[in-house]
DNA sequence: TGATATGTTATCTT
DNA sequence: CAAGATAACATATC
């Protein structure tokens, strides 16, 4: 599932990969998936790409952008060569790749004016690729609260939105309008590592714990862009290779198990706002 | 067969 | 009216 680090990690290989770019086709096959005329960007370049919370940000030449969020299943695979079957990552084949370009679940398909293509598959169709002026643009994402790589995640500001609401803690971090990017997986993670209990209210965490959670959520989220992201569903680099932050969780999915920091309680899964939540009762109070 | 997984938004409730 | 809670979306997997 796609969260703050695997965009991010997406974001890079994009601005690597694409920059420079003509768009000369794109083939929409799945209506659901592709909002705006596709025409609109015949012959424009891709000048950069951005990230904002879990939004992907090709910004093209005219004033347009292509906003693409992957929700729950997206994958964004880049082919370099026209062939069909030969397909090369950093000079070697590799395994991992995508089986087969397009496949049942791709949903569209930009070409490039070199010949190499963005596939964009979707298992479920909850993802979405936008054609979007920069005006709207500033609305669709205006309404995001502040990210937590940038100078206003500080703690000031969490001892503000926090103090404010009596929710559980795990919902505060995975608000967007609050804090943007955290989602299931890294809200378990940083709490974990932070010993705090995801079912704490908001407004009942002392300013030590505050500093501490801030600290271990950057660090978890920094770890999870240094691995690449976590492919624990169908998340895939853009050359279809895995991201390996899923070999470092501590909390989630790891309920039953003996937790790794006390090596005494089991970690237990309950649910919380109707998501899964993993803690240790030892550990997090 | 049906429960489960999740990011966002719409809608209902307090 | 705002904040919070919950359902809806879609589908492969167990």
């Amino acid at each position: 599932m796609p969260e703050l680090p695997e965009v991010e990690t997406l974001k890079r290989q994009l601005e690597k990969t694409l920059k420079g770019k003509i768009i000369v086709k794109v083939e929409v096959l799945q209506k659901k998936s592709f909002f705006g005329n596709p025409q609109k960007i015949i012959g424009l370049k891709i000048k950069k790409v951005e990230r904002r919370a879990k939004y992907l940000i090709i910004n093209l030449n005219k004033n347009l952008n292509l906003l693409i969020h992957l929700k729950l299943t997206g994958q964004l695979i880049y082919q370099p060569l026209s062939s069909k079957s030969l397909r090369i990552v950093g000079g070697h084949p590799s395994l991992d790749w995508i089986a087969k370009l397009p496949n049942k679940h791709t949903r569209a398909i930009i070409n490039f004016h070199d010949k190499s293509r963005l596939f964009f598959n979707d298992m479920r169709l909850f993802g979405w690729m936008r054609i979007i002026s920069k005006q709207a643009l500033s609305l669709q994402i205006g309404k995001l609260g502040v990210e937590p790589l940038s100078k206003n995640f500080s703690e000031e500001y969490l001892k503000k939105i926090f103090s404010k609401s009596s929710r559980p803690i795990k919902l505060i971090l995975m608000d967007q309008e609050k804090i943007s990017g955290i989602g299931n997986i890294y809200s378990n993670e940083a709490l974990f590592a932070a010993g705090i209990n995801p079912q704490k209210r908001a407004k009942d965490l002392k300013n030590k714990e505050i500093k501490k959670l801030r600290y271990w959520i950057l660090k978890v989220l920094k770890l999870g862009i240094k691995h690449g992201g976590a492919s624990e569903d169908t998340y895939r680099h853009l050359n279809g290779s895995l991201g390996n932050y899923q070999k470092h969780f501590l909390v989630y999915q790891k309920q039953g198990q003996r937790c790794q920091k006390c090596h005494k309680a089991i970690i237990k899964k309950i649910q919380i706002g109707g998501r899964g939540t993993f803690f240790c009762p030892n550990c997090q109070k």
